[in-house]
DNA sequence: TGAAATGTTGGGGCG
DNA sequence: ACGCCCCAACATTTC
């Protein structure tokens, strides 16, 4: 009579994909059983709270991991609570003697992940933990003077440096623990909404999961890497790749669409220039990640001390104009209604509306990253709040506070006919190209016979560009006088 | 990974 | 022929 082995544990988090997952590989090296869980936190303190939009996401995203590691006979085990709790329970209940997880580097989710190691050692489990969802860990890659970069192109030129390693080549050879231990029936966490169903239209725009995810980039590379360079800016058009939701789940790796891009750069299916502007976008999402670790009070605080003093105005109802897409500035409208409708916003038309919200409205940036939080599926507590504080003028090689977007002329240059316009904002929809980013200067012949009542089927602006531009500027002056 | 204001230049109309 | 003005086109500066 022997005892069977003891199983090890894998804890998923931001990692929800069997490929190039250390921490799954590292496990299944032990050559035990292996039984996976994921853990739905909302109770340690630090932890910020998922927002509706990637609730969604997730709730699809758990369904398609355990269905694919099932095909190997592995469980994936769906608890709530204290992560440090339930893991420890579980230790026991299952009788693992270790448990594997790829390190999160965010200052709440350090501490948690610390105070969990401590609880699973303390009752004699084994912990290791891997890199797994970055190109570089944070700590690895700084200045000439030992400290972390605050700018960009610097920080991206050390990466490429430094190299990162290539994704794991093999997938692992998975073997699936028996346990007759409990999990949570994943409809029971309440992650999709209803009443009302606001994503009802999202599975016409995305497949989450593992699966998903690598076919997203299988056609990235196939039909949008060529052009991207130039075309990236253009929300009418299909150059960006949508994997950010992907990537923020970690249902595919950094390095695995960084090899992938590589491979098509150097096999001469992608030129060198829309593939190394891709590559340097993965660095943005690198940069934010190891700024969030060196400076954790990015989300709440402004970097730049100067903008503690910002005069930042209270305007509820501009707020609410902005969230519902009805500030009478059409790529603005477009862009707010997409996030609502589909969880996501084209980057150029996230940098349109940031501004828009910040320096038009003077709203202070945490609203609108509290909102972006909320709304979009990829969601990302790093580069949510480095991407606010950019636009601000508040964060680390910041865009300077006075460049200040003009929407009809970032609408007029990045979607000249309208089409985008026209897609996300329909009661527009049959105003000339000429007037479509500028209705309330159409005749009103032209807005007659497109059917467009200005006031009416569509709002008045609800602050005028120039008067809100000097009004900023004024501000601004303000805090640094 | 701006935009607007201001400055400069050069061609053409015109007295 | 010449100087003057206008202004588009482009460059520079400023916010």
């Amino acid at each position: 009579m022997t005892k069977p082995p003891s199983p090890v544990l894998v804890w998923f988090r931001d990692d929800l994909r069997t490929a190039d997952n250390p921490a799954l590989c590292a496990a299944a090296e032990r050559g035990v059983p292996i039984i996976t869980v994921f853990v739905l936190d909302e109770a340690t303190p630090g932890l910020r709270r998922l927002g509706g939009a990637s609730r969604w996401w997730l709730h699809h995203s758990l369904a398609g991991l355990r269905a694919g590691l099932a095909k190997h006979g592995v469980p994936l085990l769906l608890r709530r609570g204290p992560a440090a709790d339930v893991l420890a329970a579980l230790a026991r209940e299952t009788g693992a003697a270790s448990v594997h997880w790829n390190r999160r580097y965010s200052p709440g989710e350090i501490a948690a992940d610390t105070a969990t190691k401590a609880a699973l050692t303390q009752a004699g489990v084994a912990v290791t933990s891997h890199a797994g969802n970055l190109l570089f860990e944070p700590w690895t890659i700084r200045t000439g003077a030992g400290g972390p970069f605050r700018v960009f192109t610097p920080f991206w030129k050390a990466c490429l440096a430094a190299g990162w390693q290539p994704p794991l080549r093999e997938n692992p050879e998975l073997r699936g623990g028996e346990t007759s231990v409990t999990s949570d029936a994943l409809g029971d966490w309440g992650l999709l909404p209803r009443s009302p169903d606001w994503a009802a239209g999202f599975p016409a725009h995305w497949t989450p999961g593992e699966q998903g995810a690598r076919a997203r980039l299988e056609e990235f590379i196939t039909d949008g890497l060529s052009g991207y360079a130039s075309l990236r800016d253009r929300p009418d058009r299909p150059h960006t790749s949508r994997l950010s939701a992907h990537l923020r789940f970690g249902e595919v790796s950094a390095r695995t669409v960084a090899a992938a891009i590589c491979q098509a750069r150097d096999t001469g299916a992608a030129n060198e220039r829309d593939a190394d502007k891709f590559l340097s976008e993965l660095g943005w999402r690198e940069f934010s990640h190891h700024l969030l670790y060196h400076f954790p009070t990015l989300p709440h605080d402004n970097l730049q001390p100067k903008f503690v003093a910002f005069a930042w105005r209270e305007d509820p109802k501009g707020l609410e104009a902005w969230q519902k897409g009805l500030t009478g500035y059409p790529i603005v409208d477009a862009g707010m209604r997409e996030l609502w409708r589909t969880g996501t916003m084209h980057n150029r038309v996230r940098m349109v509306v940031a501004s828009f919200l910040i320096k038009d409205l003077l709203v202070d940036w945490r609203q609108g990253e509290a909102w972006f939080w909320d709304t979009l599926v990829d969601a990302d507590h790093a580069n949510n709040a480095a991407s606010w504080q950019w636009v601000a003028g508040s964060g680390a090689d910041a865009a300077p506070f006075f460049r200040i977007f003009n929407p009809v002329l970032q609408g007029e240059k990045h979607d000249p006919d309208g089409a985008y316009v026209r897609t996300h904002v329909p009661e527009l929809a049959r105003l000339p190209a000429k007037y479509i980013h500028r209705p309330w200067e159409a005749p009103s012949s032209t807005l007659f016979e497109a059917g467009i009542e200005l006031g009416a089927t569509y709002p008045h602006r609800i602050v005028d560009h120039a008067m809100a531009r000097d009004r900023a500027l004024e501000a601004f002056k303000a805090t640094r006088g």
